[in-house]
RNA sequence: GCUGCUGUAGCUCAGUGGUAGAGCGCACCCUUGGUAAGGGUGAGGCCGGGAGUUCAAUCCUCCCCAGCAGCACCA
């Protein structure tokens, strides 16, 4: 048998036969590190311990103290686990698959009846008692139609699918938790044992279709959190909890910003608390969007279909679109409207009266456009996922080859705004052609090129989401991050060629003739309304004293120092500071409790001393500690903290 | 839209086949208290909507609506 080589990570080379697994090599180092081996890293891949080494090879034995690797498989032999479980409990169960995901995986099952959450709990007592048995895990390599015969024989015909949708060249790898048995690529522990039967819990059951495809077979998906000991776990668990916390809907409420109900589901009815926030936001962008060279319009909410049907809309969008029939007593035929789901139509409208020369482009046309669209029910979250919302939306009217100056301009901007925003951090995502498009490859091939140099000229990487750019061009998306780690989509930067096209925008080039155009869809909150749920839950509620509804709170100590109390409340609104008195007759602490609660950024208490001196209590959100400053010194420092960032 | 769960006072939630309860909040009274809940009294509910079973439904069944979790969707 021939030899090969192993380098280890200290540098040292040892020789074996070729084949040799892991676990033999372990072997060789150690009995001690054969049993608390998990996996190794084979020329930087993941290597299960029995898996041969054929050639010379860089090898790291992995334990459980090699954190990535440790949750990696831990997550994935208690997906496997959870499976072996399930058919235990319930034979006639079809397993699916069952990935590692972020904190923990998820496995799909075909079962008739639904899990119940005391389902759950058998599942997870069956669970731990596997782990207890510290049953072997085996695997072996299958010839594809023996993998095929066997699942055909055992009833498991999801099983069948994936196999068949296997590329012809991959092995068919079977892998033995015990008795049980799945298909699986691993790699895996050496021991069901090996699992912390303390780090895991399952969390729940929902659905979700076979393939990600919602005309497929829905499946019942149990989601499981999984750490290295049961201190992780824990944590987990509470961050959760802190972070339910944030939730902008609970928050809202708490914070009186706004509410929803039945008659309106999706649409947000906003209290004065709420709409400080939305009105202050929105004076901030109109002055960012002055000085960054828009021009601002206002365009019509109940449109004639004529209009959609030309830009497209009719056709491909009709679905979450508001229809507004109206039977117009003299009209002699129906005018069916809809309500705008989107703001391009209207722009190019305005853009279409009069002539347009070379000279007015780049033309960056932009609306606080309020937009309806009528959104899957299942779709809609509190304000971050609605029916009824208004963009920061505009549109820029531009030559081909001005694509990449504005996208980089664009980004700058977009991130110039976030980092006032408190958010240092985004994500970009771009998107380029998908299947079905118009517009013909040399012309995306310049509008990916423009959007991707015009990302790294602004110093930003970008993460590829191949083929997920719209019909009419390619995109950038700008995903910030929510409280419990889910994912919003606010910018965006779409290149558009082809409403220009339908809605036959034209310019007059430099040569006398008539030109296209290029339109880019951008916003920068995206809406308002998902932006503000991000902002609360970003600063759990605590918002910037600029973007605070209520901004100080006068409270009287004693009623003797109620007239006090609305001189300074006075002399700050003076200031254009938002002050709210609390004369109520309850006692310091009580009011104190109850606007920290409010998330009021600053508590200024009024007794006779401060009535004396003409100053103040200064109780800041957050902090235990209190100053008393002159009335004076106040009244300057909450002048210069309340500006908002562009103005301080 | 799909699967599952939920819907009782402004909020958070108990509860029962014989039309309801707590805490907080609210109102009033007492209390003027120095930085996260002072005390008392009181008001407040078509038990999400409709239909059915029943002598009787908030409770059981069916349909609808809305919310929550996940999936799909977000051109």
């Amino acid at each position: 048998m021939s030899q090969i080589s192993l380098t280890f990570p200290d540098g040292n080379q040892r020789n074996y036969d070729a084949g040799v697994t892991p676990a033999d090599v372990a072997a060789s180092i150690a009995t001690s590190l054969a049993k608390k081996a998990i996996s190794a890293t084979v020329n930087g891949a993941h290597w299960d311990m029995q898996w041969p080494i054929t050639e010379n090879a860089s090898i790291a034995i992995n334990t459980m103290k090699d954190d990535a690797a440790a949750l990696e498989l831990v997550r994935h032999d208690l997906a496997h686990i959870m499976a072996r479980a399930v058919q235990e409990i319930w034979p006639d169960v079809k397993v699916t698959i069952g990935p590692v995901i972020n904190n923990g995986w998820y496995y799909d099952f075909d079962r008739k009846a639904p899990f119940t959450p005391e389902d759950l709990g058998l599942i997870e007592k069956k669970m731990k008692e596997i782990i207890n048995l510290r049953d072997e895990v085996r695997t072996e390599v299958w010839d594809r139609d023996r993998a095929v015969q066997h699942y055909k024989d055992s009833n498991e015909p999801f099983k069948v699918e994936l196999i068949e949708s296997i590329p012809g060249s991959d092995p068919i790898r079977m892998y033995w938790h015990g008795h049980w048995q799945d298909l699986c690529r691993g790699p895996h522990l050496q021991n069901t044992g090996q699992v912390p039967a303390d780090g895991f819990k399952l969390m729940s059951v929902a659905g979700a279709y076979w393939r990600g495809d919602s005309a497929r077979e829905q499946l019942q998906r149990i989601y499981g959190v999984a750490f290295l000991n049961k201190e992780a776990l824990k944590a987990h668990l509470n961050m959760l909890e802190e972070a339910a916390k944030r939730d902008h809907r609970k928050l809202g409420r708490e914070m009186d910003l706004f509410h929803m109900q039945e008659e309106a589901p999706g649409q947000i009815f906003w209290h004065p608390n709420g709409w400080k926030i939305y009105t202050t936001l929105q004076d901030y962008m109109r002055r960012q969007q002055e000085r960054g060279g828009y021009v601002e319009v206002n365009t019509p909410q109940v449109v004639d279909r004529k209009l959609w049907e030309a830009s497209g809309h009719w056709e491909k969008y009709q679905e979450n679109m508001f229809i507004v029939e109206v039977d117009e007593e003299h009209a002699r035929e129906k005018a069916v409207n809809a309500l705008k789901p989107m703001n391009c139509p209207c722009h190019v409208q305005v853009y279409n009266q009069g002539l347009k020369s070379y000279r007015d482009l780049p033309l960056r046309m932009a609306e606080f456009g309020s937009c309806n669209r009528y959104e899957p029910s299942g779709a809609l979250h509190g304000i971050m996922r609605v029916r009824g919302f208004t963009q920061d939306d505009a549109h820029i009217f531009c030559r081909e080859d001005q694509i990449e100056a504005e996208t980089k301009k664009f980004i700058e901007f977009l991130s110039a705004i976030y980092k006032d925003l408190g958010f240092e951090n985004f994500a970009i995502k771009f998107s380029d052609r998908p299947d079905t498009r118009s517009g013909s490859d040399e012309v995306w091939d310049k509008a990916e090129g423009a959007l991707k140099s015009a990302t790294e000229a602004a110093g930003y990487e970008f993460e590829l989401n191949p083929g997920e750019g719209a019909f009419y061009g390619p995109k950038l998306e700008f995903v910030l991050t929510d409280a419990i780690g889910r994912d919003w989509q606010c910018g965006t930067l779409q290149v558009d060629f082809v409403l220009p096209e339908r809605l036959d925008a034209n310019y007059i080039g430099e040569d006398g003739a008539k030109h296209r155009p290029v339109m880019l869809h951008r916003a920068v909150l995206g809406s308002f309304e998902r932006f503000i749920g991000i902002l609360i839950e970003s600063f759990a509620g605590r918002l910037p004293f600029w973007l605070a509804p209520r901004q100080v709170v006068v409270a009287a100590i004693v009623s003797d120092a109620d007239e006090y109390c609305r001189e300074v409340a006075a002399a700050l609104r003076a200031k254009g500071i938002r002050a709210e008195l609390d004369l109520r007759n309850e006692k310091i602490n009580y009011k104190v409790r109850e606007h920290s609660v409010g998330k009021v950024p600053v508590i200024l208490a009024c007794g006779m001393k401060e009535v004396e001196d003409k100053s103040v209590s200064v109780r800041r959100l957050g902090e235990k500690q209190t100053s008393v400053v002159s009335l004076d010194a106040i009244i300057e420092t909450l002048t210069t903290e309340s500006k908002a960032p562009d103005l301080a």
